[in-house]
DNA sequence: CGCTCATATATCCTATATGATTTATCGGCG
DNA sequence: CGCCGATAAATCATATAGGATATATGAGCG
């Protein structure tokens, strides 16, 4: 008993951004998966914090069984971990260092990726960016929300990229990156600026004119850029960080009995 | 009831080949996971055929939910996928277009790799690698069964330079990619010629000399070696193919009921 | 007064039972 | 004689219950 009707989920469908889905009936394991990444992402559940399987189930109204499935799906894209028999945590925030590595790896493929994608991407996938950048250039950079807006594009362009690459395991790999970044919109809106839709757009334009030498430079451009823009920001971060709080070693940790007498 | 005490598990631990682990009382969906990733591997489960659930609980003697537990990790990991409410299918064998594009990636990603290692290796990995060289050198090449021990060594020395990087990312990538590989250890033994144990050693010295040009040159080197000799196999057995069973569509496929009257 | 051991409880893990959906077989109609 | 719809069965999907494990609390001993 007790369904209970909280927000409408409004970030779901967050990294399976796949085209053209049933979407009505879908299975309950896709639903608490959504469920459960729309919740990371917007850091309802902190960054390592413990989850709790019967808990959820009943914020959910959903049974332990799916709810298990699909934090097992979360854990194989590290967006969780599982201590055997203790229970799943979300994972760490990502630290400078490893955000520095993540890009570091996005920067031996996507690059060349772009380069690939120049040379053999279909009419079909070209189009789709043709549209995309329709998309992007009516989105504002002041405004506040359109932080969303830019973010989702972001995510797409590097989507159709990988996947124009005609390699399979590219847009695989670059998918399953991105993932990790999600987390990261909410903390800051740095990277929308003026700057990096013009950067989007070089990729683009490079594209459509199959230049896999401009794709790949545009590519590479945009990467540092925000990889720098985001160091920036995390710098400071870890600045307030450490004069703030010296004491706070792990997560909300609670477990054993509550109550007594 | 129906205990079955069928093979002892050889192949068990191919793809998580983490280091120190408490191995005894693992949990069941650990042991479902392990012993299914065997079948794959050894072409118990053919590459396209249907893996039904409560036949395998039987099989395995464990009960359905850690079965599709270990199912569902499979599936994150490509090495199954499933139709909704139709059950799950061990994935297609490679194509020779795939095995290309995953080297291709592997060529955007390993060389790097070396690199890193041979710039920011700690000691202890440089010790693994050095001590990964005596094991190796030890191996036959002619020896009938030896491949089994120069495929594990080949996985163990990605592996490790993969880690020596020091990019979580990239060691997790390179891990997930070789996974795709271990089916095809049981179509052919052609890579366990002498010329591969060469350009092993070509990387390991490399590493150990701290030399990152030449840590990328020769792992670029490997792995290009390594796709050619691959693709002279492939295109053999796609021939082979060809004239052989040119109606073949689907794997086994049986639903409903099985007998009447 | 501090440390170790026993007990209690919450949680995870596994098993089993019920419901939903797909697929195959059979009968009827064109 | 072939195509199509209804029925049956097998399988997947989900819910629920029971057993196992780890963690926290408190008492006893050094």
């Amino acid at each position: 008993m007790a369904a209970n009707n909280q927000e409408p989920l409004s970030f779901a469908r967050l990294v399976t951004l796949d085209e053209r889905r049933p979407a009505y009936p879908q299975s309950l394991v896709e639903l608490a998966y959504e469920q459960l990444l729309s919740m990371l992402v917007t850091m309802k559940i902190a960054p390592g914090a413990h989850i709790g399987i019967e808990a959820l189930a009943r914020q959910l109204d959903i049974s332990q069984t799916p709810i298990r499935e699909a934090l097992t799906l979360l854990e194989a894209q590290k967006l969780a971990y599982k201590i055997p028999n203790v229970g799943f945590r979300a994972a760490e925030l990502l630290t400078r260092r490893e955000v520095h590595d993540l890009f570091e790896l996005r920067l031996l493929i996507e690059p060349a990726a772009a380069a690939f994608a120049a040379q053999k991407a279909e009419d079909g996938a070209l189009a789709r960016l043709a549209g995309l950048a329709g998309e992007m250039s009516d989105a504002q950079t002041g405004n506040e929300l359109a932080y969303a807006q830019f973010a989702e594009g972001d995510a797409k362009l590097h989507h159709l990229v990988a996947a124009a690459s005609g390699n399979r395991f590219i847009a695989e790999t670059v998918e399953g990156l991105h993932a990790h970044l999600h987390i990261f919109r909410f903390l800051f809106k740095t990277n929308a600026t003026t700057k990096a839709l013009q950067e989007h757009e070089a990729i683009i334009a490079a594209l459509l004119a199959r230049d896999p030498v401009a794709a790949e430079r545009a590519m590479r451009a945009h990467l540092e850029a925000s990889r720098a823009r985001m160091n920036v920001v995390l710098e400071e971060q870890e600045r307030l960080a450490a004069a703030q709080t010296p004491p706070a070693p792990d997560g909300p940790t609670r477990r054993g009995r509550s109550r007594r007498r």
